[in-house]
RNA sequence: GGCCCCGUCGUCUAGCCAGGUUAGGACACGGCCCUUUCAAGGCCGGAGCACGGGUUCAAAUCCCGUCGGGGUCACCA
C-alpha cells in the first residue's frame, strides 16, 4: 500500500516528492512503497494496491485500473540505450543512456545495450567498437548486450529476424497488418494529388489484398507487397509520458506504416517493438524525436498482446545558444560560437602537439570521443551532461556517481530543449580537474608525454623523469584543466638544444629591449655561481630580487628575458619554479642559447 | 502545411501544481584588487518571467488567446 501524505502538512525530506500532479503521479507509478507529497488539495488517501495501477488527477485521487495490456509495474525495472552503428557516440546519445543508466540502476533494475543494425549491415564491428569504448570509458556499463551476453539475446538486430517475421504473421493474420501492393510512385501520386486540393494526406488502402485471390491478382501483374500497419481510421492514442505527462494523438494523423519490406527485412518500429517486448523492456527512455512514433509502437504492442511499457520522452540536446537538435555535421557553423570555438581549437592544439592527424569525421565535440582524445575525465562530461535537462534544486551541481544514483529521477528532467555550452562544461571539467591529486593527475598526463614522444614508454615512478613529470604537474596546479594540457610544457622535455623559441616573444623580450642581453648574461653569472643543491625556487628568487635591487632595475626587465630564454615562450608557470625543475645545467645552456641567438638577431638588424 | 511538444538572465536551471520571493543559484560576461607572464583567487556588478487579455487586493504561478521555437510526418534509425 502506498500512502500519499500532504506536503503542506510535511515537513520535506528524502522520501517525499515535491511535484506536479502528473509527476507525481509518474513517481507514484515508479517508486514503490515510498511515500510521495502531494497536494493538500488531495485528501491522504490510500493508493489502490500494487500491481493494479492508479492515476492522481490534479484536483483528487482518481483511483482506477490499468488496462491489461500494460506493463505490471512490480517487476524489475529494464531499461535499454538502442543505438544504431554509426561509427560514433554523440553527446546527446550519451545522455540518453546515462538517464537509462541512472533509472535503471538507481531503480535496482538492468541497463541493456542493443545494437539496431536492421539497415546497416556491413562493417558492423568497426562502426560498434567507438560505441563501446565511449560507453565503457563513461562508465555507462551494461548488464545485458554485446560482449556481456545475457538471457535475452542476441543483441543485435540484425541477428533476430525470424522474432519479427513472426510477429508480422501475427499481425498479419489478426488484421493488424495487411499485404500492400502499391508502387512507390502510385503512392507519390496519391500524395500529390492531397496536397494538390489542399488536403492531408493518409493512404486511401487502394493497393490492400483483401485476401489470398486478391494477392495472387496483384501478383500476376507483377506486383510485390510490403506489410503495412492497419491503423485506426477514428479516435485517438493516448498514453502517459513520465516526463510530459499525458499526450494524446488523433489516428487520424498516422498513417499506415510499413513495417516489413518486400524483401523480408522488417523496419525499425517493429523490430524495436518486438526487441523491447522480448529484451523484457518496462522503460523506455529515449530522445523526444520518438514521440510521435509512440502511437504507432504501442499500436503494434498492443496488436501483439504485449504489455505497453512506461514512455518517458527526454528532450534532445540543443546547439550552443540556439534550440536546433545538436548535429554532428555542422560542425563548421558552431565553430563561430565563440566558446565552442574554443574548445575545439583547444582540442586541435593538443592534437597537433601529439603530432596525430585531425580527423574531422571524428574530432568533434559533438562526439565523446573528442573529450575523450584531449583528456577529459569522465566524470565531469557526465556530471556535466546530467544537469543538461535534469536539476534536483535550486543550488546543488556536482553529483558524484553515487549522488546521482540517489538522487536522480525522471520526474525532475526539464521539458524543454537544452542547449549545449561548451564553456559550462570546461568549467566542470576544471572543477573535477583541481581537486584530483597529484599523483593521479600525473597518472593522467603522462600517456600524453609518451604519445607525443617526449618521454619513454613504459615510465614508471623510479624513474627520474617521472619525478620531472610530477614536479611539472604540481607547479602548473589548475593551468593543467584537461590532462593534454601537459604539452603546453613540453619544453620541460625537450633537449637543452631543441625545443623552439616563440619568434615573437624572443624579440620582445631578448631582442629588442637594448638592456636585456647585458642583464640576461650578469645574470647567468651569478647563477653559475650558485651550488646545484640551492637551485631552488625561493634562493633563486631571492638571487633574483637582490639583482634587481642592485642595479635598481624592475622586476619586469629581467624576468621576462630569463622565461623565455629557458622556456622559449612568454606564459607559464612560476618562473623559479620552472629553473627548479629545468635545474642549474639546464638553465644555464638554455641561457647561453638564447644569448647567442640573441646577439646574432641583434647583428643582422643592426647592419 | 497536418499532428505533437516546448517557452524564466547569453546558457543550464530553481520557483509554477498549493498566487504574495528584493524572481534564487551556477557557467559565461564586465569592473576593481592581487600579480613576474599565463592561470587561479578575492570583492563588486549588469542581466530574465515571449506577448496580449482575463480572474484576483495581489499573477512567473490560474484561465483564454496570440506569437515564437522545435520535433515529426520514409520501403532511415
Amino acid at each position: 500500500m502506498l500512502r500519499l501524505v500532504s506536503l503542506h502538512t510535511a515537513p520535506r525530506h528524502e522520501s517525499e516528492y515535491h511535484l506536479t500532479p502528473s509527476r507525481a503521479r509518474a513517481q507514484a507509478f515508479l517508486l514503490p512503497g515510498k511515500v510521495v507529497g502531494i497536494s493538500s488539495a488531495c485528501r491522504p488517501t490510500h493508493f489502490p494496491p500494487w500491481g493494479q495501477r492508479g492515476y492522481l488527477a490534479p484536483r483528487e485521487l482518481v483511483p482506477i485500473c490499468c488496462k491489461d495490456s500494460s506493463m505490471a509495474s512490480n517487476q524489475t525495472v529494464r531499461t535499454r540505450f538502442a543505438p544504431s552503428p554509426t561509427g560514433y557516440l554523440h553527446i546527446g546519445g550519451v545522455r540518453t543512456a546515462l538517464f537509462n543508466w541512472l533509472f535503471a540502476k538507481s531503480q535496482g533494475g538492468r541497463f541493456i545495450l542493443r545494437i539496431d543494425d536492421t539497415d546497416q549491415e556491413r562493417h558492423v564491428a568497426e562502426s560498434l567498437d567507438p560505441i563501446l569504448e565511449g560507453l565503457r570509458w563513461l562508465g555507462l556499463d551494461w548488464d545485458e548486450g554485446p560482449e556481456v551476453g545475457g538471457p535475452h539475446g542476441p543483441y543485435f538486430q540484425s541477428q533476430r529476424q525470424e522474432l519479427y517475421q513472426q510477429a508480422v504473421q501475427q499481425l498479419l493474420e489478426r488484421g493488424a497488418a495487411y499485404y500492400d501492393y502499391a508502387t512507390p510512385e502510385e503512392l507519390a501520386q496519391e500524395r500529390q494529388q492531397a496536397q494538390a486540393q489542399g488536403r492531408s494526406w493518409r493512404y486511401s488502402r487502394r493497393w490492400m489484398a483483401q485476401d489470398e485471390e486478391e494477392r495472387r491478382r496483384f501478383e500476376a501483374q507483377g506486383r510485390r507487397p510490403v506489410v503495412r500497419l492497419k491503423i485506426p481510421q477514428e479516435g485517438s492514442c493516448e498514453f502517459e509520458d513520465l516526463i510530459r505527462g499525458r499526450v494524446e494523438v488523433p489516428w487520424a494523423s498516422e498513417q499506415d506504416h510499413v513495417i516489413q519490406r518486400a524483401d523480408g527485412s522488417v523496419l525499425y518500429h517493429l523490430a524495436s517493438v518486438v526487441d523491447d517486448y522480448h529484451m523484457g523492456i518496462t522503460h523506455v527512455i529515449r530522445a523526444q524525436e520518438h514521440l510521435s512514433n509512440t502511437p504507432r509502437q504501442i499500436f503494434i504492442a498492443q496488436s501483439l498482446g504485449y504489455p505497453v511499457p512506461q514512455w518517458a520522452h527526454l528532450p534532445y540536446v540543443a546547439e550552443p545558444g540556439s534550440r536546433n537538435k545538436l548535429s554532428k555535421r555542422k560542425l563548421k557553423q558552431y565553430l563561430n560560437h565563440p566558446e565552442f570555438r574554443k574548445l575545439y581549437q583547444g582540442g586541435v592544439r593538443i592534437m597537433e602537439a601529439l603530432g596525430r592527424e585531425v580527423d574531422p569525421e571524428r574530432f568533434n565535440p559533438v562526439m565523446v570521443h573528442f573529450y575523450r582524445a584531449i583528456g577529459y575525465l569522465p566524470e565531469a562530461l557526465l556530471n556535466y551532461l546530467l544537469l543538461l535537462g535534469w536539476s534536483l534544486d535550486d543550488h546543488t551541481e556536482e553529483f558524484s556517481r553515487q549522488e546521482m544514483l540517489k538522487h536522480f529521477s525522471l520526474a525532475r528532467v526539464h521539458k524543454a530543449p537544452a542547449s549545449f555550452d561548451p564553456a559550462k562544461l570546461a568549467a566542470f571539467q576544471h572543477r573535477y580537474m583541481q581537486r584530483l591529486d597529484l599523483d593521479r593527475k600525473v597518472q593522467l598526463v603522462v600517456p600524453y608525454l609518451q604519445q607525443a614522444g617526449l618521454v619513454p614508454s613504459p615510465l614508471g615512478p623510479q624513474n627520474p623523469l617521472w619525478k620531472r613529470v610530477r614536479q611539472v604537474v604540481q607547479f602548473a596546479g589548475d593551468r593543467i584543466k584537461v590532462a593534454g594540457d601537459i604539452l603546453e610544457f613540453a619544453y620541460m622535455f625537450q633537449g637543452d638544444e631543441q625545443f623552439p623559441y616563440s619568434e615573437k616573444d624572443f624579440h620582445k623580450r631578448l631582442v629588442k629591449p637594448p638592456e636585456a642581453v647585458e642583464l640576461l648574461t650578469q645574470f647567468a653569472q651569478l647563477l653559475e655561481q650558485l651550488p646545484p643543491e640551492k637551485f631552488q625556487h625561493q634562493q633563486l628568487q631571492q638571487l633574483m630580487q637582490e639583482f634587481v635591487q642592485q642595479r635598481g632595475i624592475k622586476l619586469g626587465q629581467i624576468i621576462h628575458a630569463v622565461r623565455v630564454a629557458t622556456t622559449g615562450q612568454g606564459v607559464g608557470f612560476g618562473m623559479f619554479e620552472t629553473l627548479e625543475v629545468l635545474g642549474k645545467q639546464s638553465t644555464l645552456n638554455r641561457i647561453r642559447r638564447a644569448l647567442a641567438l640573441a646577439q646574432t638577431a641583434r647583428e643582422a638588424s643592426a647592419s
